[in-house]
DNA sequence: TTGCGAGTCTCAAATATTGAAACTCGATTT
DNA sequence: AAATCGAGTTTCAATATTTGAGACTCGCAA
């Protein structure tokens, strides 16, 4: 309910944009006349707009139930951008390794826009559901990854991300006023990693720590989380030690990564 | 190497998805200059769209080492898309039985722009990768998945496919001319599936049958593929009966699927 | 200091986007 | 059968945006 507003500036290609994700909204094919309500723009710059998606391959046109669905290149794309852009494909080995030995379900996630965006995960008993998983986004100031990775950043940023955190209360736990969000981060910030005690979702606890680059910079979160029907916060803050060397592995690792490409300056 | 030529028309919006595609092509963070010569935009235009990409979060700035990749909002846009517009979620299901019950890796295809596109995929044996898998594209010519696809095209559509494809050849057996492929084509819808004879990989063979819409429409293939040295055609094609009730329950349960909405008429 | 390359900005000309209104066309409704 | 309605599509002049040659600003290197 908090993504109904349009988009700012941008000209065409923000438009563009901003009708994918409506159609994304959805969450299922959409018919045109579906579409004109829930979007700012007048009946034929929309239809335009979705015409060029549709011939682009960003969105696919059933026509014969005359509705239009997300298209396959943005799977393609993502595929793309999943590999390059995330620290999933980097972290996967250090996950993988993690996972197996705390036998707990393992999150990988980055911050999209003040949000949380996970990007992989990692579940010891049962087969990995990843693209099922990977892409979902949840809030920051309530989960684990979230608030791992909100301690770390500098304080303007910061500042702007708690400004678009909805503080929706989703248990009793949950953190529901800036000031709030704030004592927790500090004593995070203290601590070096983070809880989450029931506070998304009821049952439900995880400790994470943050993925921060050499010069400090927020890279991402890592958490390991239980049930309390299973483990204990207890348990799991005894794990910390192992995430963290895992965390600051693939914040190593992140460093070097971005420039194969450098060492072959002199060469060629 | 065939995706390097312009894209044609659909103003701003086509120039910045074709960006998109560029950086993608790199396969890693990449500096302006670098994208520069490697597009057909003057500096300013260029230097702008990447710009809007940017702050549309399509792109991603590191300014650090001034490269740009992919940005997150793909890999949330690529969730929903995954979710709503493929067969995957859909099929899911079928695809884990199906793979359970044969033991062997399973692939869903879809076409994509005369291309075959993974959109999920089950290894019986080890854990599944599936961002890793899914969104990769392949040739349509050479693999099972992709000639099952062909098959079942109407002419128009399959005579504008086969124009698109480039008959590089792969292995011994590659079909490298229109007319092999036609001819091939005839025997797979005479048969109703689809042999891949390690056409496009020495030592991997498949079987693979259309996924079709009550209509007729070719909606993906589904295929189940196995190694030279483990198994044979004669083991696979023992199997088709059961992939084809997969495949048709896939298609029957996709012409359903489209309007969870339209029932609701009547009601509000 | 000078030179160079990467990245950024400027501005008039060229072009694309805009949206009110009008038009198809098929499916109801009268 | 005629009239109505709504979805989808097209038109066109006014308007806003995009364009790209060139010029500028850095920072770094000779």
């Amino acid at each position: 309910m908090t993504q109904t507003q349009g988009n700012e500036g941008d000209g065409t290609v923000g438009k563009a944009l901003d009708v994918l994700d409506r159609v994304a909204a959805f969450g299922r094919p959409v018919r045109f006349v579906e579409l004109l309500p829930a979007s700012p723009y007048p009946k034929p710059t929309l239809y335009r707009l979705v015409q060029t998606l549709t011939h682009q391959g960003m969105l696919s046109h059933d026509a014969e139930h005359g509705t239009y669905a997300l298209g396959v290149r943005l799977v393609r794309l993502a595929h793309a951008a999943w590999k390059q852009s995330s620290l999933a494909p980097l972290a996967r080995p250090h996950i993988d390794a993690l996972s197996a030995e705390v036998g707990e379900t393992v999150h990988l996630a980055q911050l999209d826009n003040a949000q949380v965006l996970y990007v992989d995960k990692r579940n010891a008993r049962q087969p990995v559901e990843m693209f099922s998983q990977a892409g979902k986004v949840g809030p920051a100031y309530c989960t684990g990854v979230g608030k791992a990775m909100l301690a770390f950043l500098p304080e303007p940023t910061l500042a702007r991300a708690i400004r678009q955190q909805s503080f929706h209360r989703f248990t009793a736990g949950t953190l529901t006023t800036e000031s709030d969000l704030r004592a927790e981060l500090a004593a995070i910030r203290a601590r070096g990693f983070a809880y989450d005690r029931e506070e998304h979702e009821t049952g439900i606890i995880c400790v994470a720590v943050p993925i921060l680059s050499q010069g400090g910079t927020v890279l991402g979160a890592m958490s390991v989380t239980g049930s309390t029907a299973r483990t204990s916060l207890a348990t799991l803050e005894s794990l910390v030690p192992r995430i963290r060397a895992a965390a600051q592995a693939i914040g190593a690792e992140a460093d070097n990564w971005r420039f194969p490409e450098e060492i072959r300056q002199a060469g060629e």
